[in-house]
DNA sequence: GTTGGTGATGCATTTTTTGCATCATCGCGC
DNA sequence: GCGCGATGATGCAAAAAATGCATCACCAAC
């Protein structure tokens, strides 16, 4: 994947100018390129000489694009993208089926969705290889649209209009708490009962939280919140020493069979750690969040990111059922 | 125009494959672009090694394209389009507004109206040229998909689906005779009218003759055609000579104030020349058909091109008013 | 066969790119 | 105020790449 320097010469001066306007800096993207300042130097300011005008100001610091140079730079990533497409589309003439799918993933989906359904997929397609960046909604987005990310899970409001929603996830915030817990013996677990609980929360960018946030704000509960944390694992793992509540939802919880979530009845942890049970919190006092599943507004994705963008939704169909709306 | 050749050293070998593809040589193309062969031929060859796979195969009175060769080629295509597009995007930031629009148009709307709507564009940025084929809708759709044309204004029916229709405008045909002719004083003409005049008809391609035929097939009318021409002025003039009628839409006809026309009652040719009168044909002898302005589905359009686009639709709306759609 | 066309390839030459050394400029800290 | 460390730009020589010439191998048509 990221070896893809063997060759490409006619694109390597538009890679430079990539390289360069991530790092601020020609002797810093230089360095990284494995070149001099002054070769890689030239080839910007001839690029630039061709195109007639500057894409980069010069600051006493390094470089930054200026106007031009950012629609210019907004083009080579587009190319780059169409290119790795008409790639695998080529390589897919000769049945090799080969490629490469880049996601932004928020932390829920990458615990148990994604990694089952990126292995089967895999196990279909052996030569298709994948790249997770795992990120809050904000970032995904801003992926998608520097094409550093294919396909994005993002459990969040949209906020930017160049991103496409393929399909969408309503799903139901769940309390997660150790078997012994006093709310396990519940159906469905209120605000009230949380008042005065131990609890362990998400960062304030993720998405649950910012659920939690509005719901608890709302009703200006007093919370003992005990930690704060961006890792599931973590969470759930300190529950086994200390007695708390934590959140989640759903798909970074159901196992892969999904044969209790698809009956539509809370689904609950087992099989993933005996020890502890998640009961969700009644929607009269939370509404459920959405999970986005998107791509970049207009562009045609290469196809082994169309074809795993078909196969999550399909697999989020089966498992959600009546949650996935497209 | 012609002359981007000064520069762009990054899209060379791009180009290189383009014109070997045209040109189903490497020896030709290589002529035509002042390289020797050899020097081609290498190019070709790194840029296959580079891509993993042939994109030509090699016949003994030259080369073709393979299936994966056509689909670089089309993303060579689109890349120079964007690269143009980027480009006008580029120069519209210094207020250059300087650009490049090619259109494609049958015989019908380059008579008056694009003569007109391009002098009056650049009228308005002086810095934007033009290139401007005459062709049959067919033509005209595989142009705009190998991107020699940005615009086509076709009157006869869409065949292909990549084409996108920005506005149709709906189009009488009308009949022109000279103004001493017997049907001159009508209002409208009948094909009955016309079963024994001597008839000058436009070539079996375009649109207009495509209208006749079907409508007078379906009548089993004897016909008298004493000429045919795919010239609307060799028509014209040729009346000057012979009385007869000949067969035209009215955006062929109509002068560019368009007062006339927008009124809704029938144009004539008047200004143009004034021995001649023209009066439709009777709507229930022969429905209207519609003008296409049309560009490749899913492609940014350059900043010029754009703009232009807009301008002649609005230019359209002023003059036929009501006949305009989008 | 012979002829005229094609693309491929070895080798010498030309052109381009690269690297080193150096310069000019700017912000920062003492 | 004045060096210090960072930046990008530039002249010049060496390295690398692209080019052109001559030639080969191949094929179709005559």
């Amino acid at each position: 994947m990221t070896v893809r320097e063997k060759n490409m010469r006619f694109m390597t001066s538009l890679h430079f100018i990539d390289v360069v306007a991530r790092e601020g800096s020609i002797r810093k993207a230089a360095d990284k390129l494995a070149i001099t300042s002054t070769a890689l130097n030239r080839r910007i300011l001839q690029i630039e000489d061709e195109i007639g005008q500057p894409l980069f100001e010069r600051l006493p610091g390094g470089v930054r694009l200026n106007t031009a140079g950012e629609i210019f730079l907004q083009h080579i990533r587009s190319q780059f993208a169409d290119l790795a497409r008409v790639q695998s589309q080529i390589a897919d003439l000769s049945g090799i089926r080969r490629g490469h799918v880049q996601i932004a993933s928020g932390a829920d989906a990458l615990r148990r969705f994604l990694p089952e359904a990126i292995a089967s997929y895999r196990a279909a397609h052996p030569a298709v290889s994948f790249n997770l960046a795992r990120c809050y909604g904000e970032e995904a987005e801003s992926r998608l649209f520097s094409l550093d990310s294919d396909i994005a899970l993002i459990f969040a409001p949209i906020r930017a209009a160049h991103v496409h929603v393929a399909a969408t996830l309503r799903q139901q915030v769940h309390c997660v708490m150790p078997a012994s817990h006093r709310l396990a013996g519940k159906d469905h677990v209120r605000i009230r009962d949380i008042a005065g609980e131990r609890l362990v929360l998400p960062t304030p960018q993720s998405g649950v939280r910012q659920l939690l946030d509005t719901a608890l704000l709302r009703r200006n509960v007093d919370l003992d919140v005990i930690l704060e944390s961006d890792s599931f694992e973590f969470m759930q793992n300190f529950l086994h020493f200390e007695c708390a509540l934590f959140f989640q939802i759903p798909i970074a919880i159901n196992a892969g069979s999904g044969s209790e979530a698809a009956t539509g009845s809370a689904p609950d942890i087992a099989g993933y750690d005996e020890r502890l049970v998640s009961r969700p919190i009644d929607p009269s006092d939370l509404p459920a969040g959405t999970l986005h599943i998107c791509h970049l507004k207009g562009r045609v994705l290469p196809v082994a990111a169309a074809k795993f963008l078909d196969e999550i939704i399909t697999s989020l169909r089966v498992r959600f059922g009546d949650g996935v709306d497209q």
